[in-house]
DNA sequence: CTTCAATATCTCAGTACTGTAACTCTCAAC
DNA sequence: GTTGAGAGTTACAGTACTGAGATATTGAAG
């Protein structure tokens, strides 16, 4: 989380009255506000998902397999963006919970699917629509305009974070 | 984490060749970059800050003790966004590591102050540059009107959702 | 066939917190 | 002075993961 508002080094001509911000003070300011709205946003989204008894990453996984089908444990974890060992967890998870359960892929023995079950289905189809309007909701501050807006400079900034080797 | 691309609805006038997208669905979309460009950047941060043997949280704190002066650990707690509890087990482990102490507060038995150390400040001193630079790096993909422009869209952002009740 | 690097999943100890409840202290009202 | 609501901090149990290593399987090369 967030740095706050930094430091001004003095260096630089003092031209006029403003002096430019620095290239990494602007990226400072950019990384905070970015943290706090996602922690913002994610509040709204967990307390909804919540009411069902489900975190944010279960919700993930149920609404993956609802909206693309069955998938391979590994594909579920790229999706999600989860560690290998947290999804065996989220999946032994739901599967205790009857949404999820695991099939044998035929074709590799090493890998198996997860797809929702009858219940997870019918789970989804009844809660996915309210956690929609919860999001749309959270996100009302920026006009429709302003959603697509940063939609694009984030989906931007989201790519090329994740090329850069860390 | 995040709603991929959701299944349209099959509601509505097929008027041309694209349909308008529904408020829910442009939420979702700006819900699953936001996610994921936070995290895609904080994975950045995150690799700076272990360098040193600190989490973000802990490397937050520093922070904004290093900008701000002595604060009162409400004051941290509301700065960085964690629980009570969490400020009272961060500072306890920044305390562990010499880099932080707690302070008493004449006015106000109840309340304690955080500061910290000359251990502490040396630290920051020496590796806030190199955080700097290291999440100007993650940003790089955008401009800097870019990043200018994101900056105040999730300020917007941010404000708004952190106002909506959960 | 054998070997072996690569891939897919699982196991499990460890971590960084959160949330609830308890404790201490303050301050305003009576 | 006493009472009580409430603020500030802490203790502790619980949670949702992560990361490293183990296991199983594949497929390509020799």
């Amino acid at each position: 989380m967030g740095a706050s508002a930094t430091a001004r080094p003095t260096e630089g001509r003092s031209t006029g009255r403003t002096r430019a911000s620095t290239a990494e003070d602007t990226a400072l300011k950019l990384w905070v506000v970015l943290a706090r709205s996602q922690l913002a946003v994610a509040r709204h989204a967990e307390a909804d998902v919540a009411r069902h008894g489900l975190t944010l990453a279960e919700f993930a996984i149920l609404e993956v397999l609802y909206h693309r089908g069955p998938l391979l444990l590994g594909e579920v974890q790229r999706k999600i963006l989860v560690s290998s060992g947290g999804v065996t967890y989220l999946v032994d998870r739901l599967a205790g919970k009857g949404l999820v359960e695991r099939r044998e892929c035929t074709h590799d023995r090493r890998a198996r699917y997860a797809a929702l079950t009858p219940a997870g289905e019918k789970l989804v189809a009844r809660i996915f629509p309210e956690h929609a309007r919860s999001i749309a909701r959270a996100v009302s501050g920026l006009s429709k305009a302003e959603q697509l807006q940063a939609t694009a400079l984030l989906r931007k900034l989201g790519i090329s974070a994740a090329d850069l080797p860390i």
